[in-house]
DNA sequence: CTAAAACTTAAAGTCAGCTTTAAGTCAAGC
DNA sequence: GCTTGACTTAAAGCTGACTTTAAGTTTTAG
């Protein structure tokens, strides 16, 4: 399979597919003419990082857990590791969003007389209004 | 007052005030001996952008409802179709989060063979899981 | 055999929202 | 008057995950 293929097969563009490899989470693979030929696994591990990426996790971390990964490793407990503490991430991502969310609908539904007042109440004066005060990660 | 202490009041840095103003989203105030010396109105300002900014707003979109906005203008039309949409957008986060979420929790508890296999059960063979199959945005 | 499509590389560009740097000017306290 | 801290500018740097560019090589279809 030529790098074109691979990356159409996995969704992804051939430059996506380079940059894995310069990253080190994907093996260089044999080439004929100096072009790359993949083995039918490398799209196995192709699409595990792209699931994972959709997971929410950086390349770096993919990285950590696909060192020293063999196809049929069992789901190991560093992997466990990664996974609890992006699940941690995730929640409080969830619930972030869910303080962002009664935020807006109660912007959406205020009857106060200027959007300066409304801020100020909304984030200044959280007694004055239903809605508790925020304190956002910035970034 | 100067763009320290305006800076140290809003909780940000002097550069970022800097910033906001060569973006356009904050006037140039008058200057003393070419330092800049700001109104108190310019605080309210500072701190309707922060907190437009933690709501998830970009500056562009930011500087598109302040502009032509004074300080007691009611919460108008534009503002609120602005909120809407991000409301759908924080909405859409929400729902992909918690899809995650799930996913992350069901690879937890997963009882496959390997990390592969269980990659393949969750992502290519959603009728063998109890999980939904995820068409996630890229980027 | 030829033309077009697909591949190769390293390096630079993209996005947002700032921060940092460098080199200099101004203000406040003693 | 002098030192120190706060200010000034423009331009470059940061983050992450790629994409794009430029210039050249290889493969494939006809």
């Amino acid at each position: 399979m030529k790098i074109g293929q691979l990356a159409r097969t996995a969704g992804l563009n051939a430059s996506a597919i380079r940059y894995y490899e310069k990253r080190g989470l994907l093996a260089a693979p044999q080439r004929t003419g100096g072009q790359r030929r993949y083995a039918s696994d490398a799209l196995s591990r192709v699409l595990l990082i792209r699931f994972a990426t959709d997971m929410g996790f950086s390349l770096s971390e993919i990285k950590l857990f696909l060192s020293g990964l063999r196809d049929n490793t069992p789901v190991g407990p560093r992997w466990k590791k990664l996974a609890t503490r992006k699940l941690i991430e995730v929640e409080q991502n969830i619930a972030r969003s869910l303080k962002l969310k009664s935020l807006l609908q109660g912007l959406l539904h205020c009857h106060c007389p200027s959007l300066q007042f409304c801020v100020n109440c909304l984030r200044l004066s959280p007694k004055l209004c239903r809605f508790d005060s925020i304190r956002l990660k910035r970034r």
